[in-house]
DNA sequence: TCATTTGTACGAATGTCTTCGTACAAATAT
DNA sequence: ATATTTGTACGAAGACATTCGTACAAATGA
């Protein structure tokens, strides 16, 4: 029941979490912005992803609907927890050094770490 | 310059990583623990990294020695990195968060991570 | 010496991802 | 009404990734 999405699949989620439902159309136009292909191949990534349950669609009318059948959180959830146990020996500290040393991290994003590091701290 | 590694090519890089030079029977050996697979499947993967220069060998002796031509933190902060931006928006406070919030990190690693972040404060 | 073990190389089968062409139905425009 | 546009379905090609069988060389053992 937990279907990892692939490189591309994971694209057109993104657009399908931040616009809601969508034709698949429209998905097309906002990954053009990005890279070159095809409609047919947004199209048929649209419904090997309907195949494997990663989104649903409302095929009532002659153009479908498409949305999101996974949430954004548990994605998140599942690729965080998979790298923390395939690249970071299952340390998520580790993780989050990482994450904070290299991708230079701003003064506003460092302030957000630590308020949320403090509602740890009073149980 | 930069080639990601695949789901089976980080296994056998974690071993390298972890004892450092290898033949190809320890490597294999080791993911035997964790997986069933044929031996020469363990080489055939291994030569291909070599292709792809993930790995280098000496081979003057029949056994070859192999060890990893990438580094594992180099190899972490890619693939943070391209996490970061397939799946948090380009921030790293968001994955943090969702790392922190839902791996339950331990107490000892909280502290690390908040002595980590002290580090930011006197530049 | 000759058989067995231990090693590398390589080809091929299989599966998955990505891409696109083509077919055809429905809606729209002329 | 008929030609064009807009849509879905589907097959198939090309690129990798993964797996293993087989061939053959070198070392080891009886």
């Amino acid at each position: 029941m937990n279907i990892k999405p692939t490189e591309s699949e994971l694209e057109i989620l993104q657009v399908l979490w931040q616009k809601g439902n969508c034709t698949v159309r429209q998905v097309h136009e906002e990954l053009a912005k990005n890279k070159e292909s095809g409609y047919t191949t947004t199209l048929k990534l649209m419904q090997i992803m309907h195949d494997k349950a990663l989104v649903t669609r409302d095929s009532s009318a002659k153009t479908h609907i498409y949305s999101a059948a996974v949430s954004e959180k548990h994605t998140q959830k599942s690729a965080v927890e998979k790298m923390i146990n395939t690249l970071f020996k299952g340390s998520a500290a580790n993780l989050v050094m990482q994450a904070l040393g290299h991708h230079k991290a701003s003064k506003e994003e460092l302030d957000e770490i630590k308020a949320y590091l403090q509602k740890f701290d009073k149980p």
